[in-house]
DNA sequence: CGGGGAGTTGAATGCAGTCAACAAATGTGG
DNA sequence: CCACATTTGTTGACTGCATTCAACTCCCCG
């Protein structure tokens, strides 16, 4: 882990600000907003960004690269609850539950924008726009996690595994169009498995089942999907909406 | 569904205010807030608060009754959300995403707070604590579906509806503590399957399993828990965490 | 008293888990 | 640059939990 405080890119031409919290606002308001973002943070894969229990000073944005956010179970294993890609807000709390219920971990290197939550929060009275901001990035993240409930509660293993990976490449594709030799996938068989509730062995299963099918390609890190409205239909989703849920705040 | 906008009750004595909304808001603050409120809606059971796709103008505050928030799946089924009990905030949507990502539908007769969000998003500016409150709630939804999502991947259905029925026998006796008879109970068994995504027949098996053990009571829309430790146990959680997690906000 | 929703039971089926072993890829130190 | 260790991915056989289908009962409500 490594701090920046120094020389940070502005938020004006950041490449995923659409995709961020600032995406929502106009661009007369940003310098205000930029102000309170005192640093980046750079972690190496498998750092801890923070632990469940912890009380954070600041919220994060990702800037680049993979966080897996998840639970420790009383059984030694973990619940997957979200992978974090670039834009995504992470431990933003307030209030009297000020602790966070899960513990994130970066997969590969990360670099996060981070900002107070005091400044946040004392920032609001005067910058309204930004609680609209903040409010719209969390009520996506429910929607989210609302769609994932309904993927994983009732559907078979290859149907919610065809909607995890179509997910992800439509979310990282959207954060690299210009690329047609596939997107970055730094995660494991076994993290897909502690994502959806499965083993990782019937992923493998799965996942096989799929190539075979000619509907996913996945070696080395790299994730490529050819037809996305067949692998929509395996996992029993209509892709116009899932991108809508899935491609900015 | 009937509108009331006479001699609407104080929120300042409203019995589920620690649950609402304005259980985050100091009572210097509340006069202004509860100048919000508009009105009150009664539903009747069965009607429907909501439907997918909609664009809301009002938020709501549950005042008394119990609604279901779900989707419509492709294959005709339906994936429950979450259960809505007193003092819940329902369809407060702003911003780009204006339109409502699953319907609800009122289980017993319902009485709901109605606040039209143009009110809300015009006074953030003059009440900042107005966005803290909104956010606690909706912070603590996620939470909550992380949670519903991590007792849904991986556990076993006795596990599961262990969980669902302690969660809500918690919520339901936090609002009634009174009663020693057992907590109002108006879903059904096939409710409970379409929140877990199981079969109504398999949430047979297990209830009658669950109450051989002399875990719970359940009949006649009643529920009753002797002993919330073990069925914590069951359910795999722990139950103070549990508690923490379900009594306000 | 009749109809419909909700709950109950049994038998057969099938999807995903478990266990065990091995192969391939990746990383590390000498 | 190679040797070795570790992680990740792959395969097969067996087991078990939850589904499916069908029939039936109970209870509430009009």
């Amino acid at each position: 882990m490594k701090t920046i405080k120094q020389n940070l890119p502005k938020c004006q031409n950041c490449a995923v600000r659409e995709m961020a919290l600032f995406g929502e606002l106009e661009t007369q308001h940003l310098d205000k907003a930029r102000a309170l973002r005192t640093s980046q943070i750079i972690y190496s894969a498998g750092e801890y960004l923070y632990h469940e229990g912890d009380t954070p000073s600041n919220a994060l944005t990702i800037y680049q690269g993979w966080v897996i956010l998840f639970k420790n179970l009383v059984d030694g294993s973990r619940q997957i609850l979200r992978f974090a890609l670039a834009g995504d807000l992470l431990s933003y709390k307030t209030g009297k539950k000020s602790r966070l219920d899960h513990s994130a971990i970066a997969v590969t290197d990360v670099t996060a924008c981070a900002f107070p939550i005091q400044g946040f929060n004392d920032t609001i009275a005067e910058l309204p726009e930004l609680f609209f901001a903040i409010h719209s990035v969390t009520d996506t993240t429910t929607s989210r996690c609302y769609s994932t409930l309904t993927s994983i509660a009732k559907q078979t293993a290859e149907a919610k595994v065809a909607y995890l990976l179509l997910s992800l490449f439509i979310r990282e594709r959207s954060l690299n169009p210009e690329n047609d030799k596939g997107v970055i996938f730094p995660i494991t068989q076994e993290d897909v498995g502690d994502a959806l509730g499965l083993t990782a062995i019937h992923i493998n299963r799965v996942f096989q089942s799929l190539r075979k099918k000619g509907l996913i390609e996945c070696r080395n890190k790299n994730l490529w999907v050819g037809d996305q409205y067949k692998l929509a239909e395996i996992a029993n989703t209509d892709l116009a909406e899932l991108k809508k849920l899935l491609i900015a705040v």
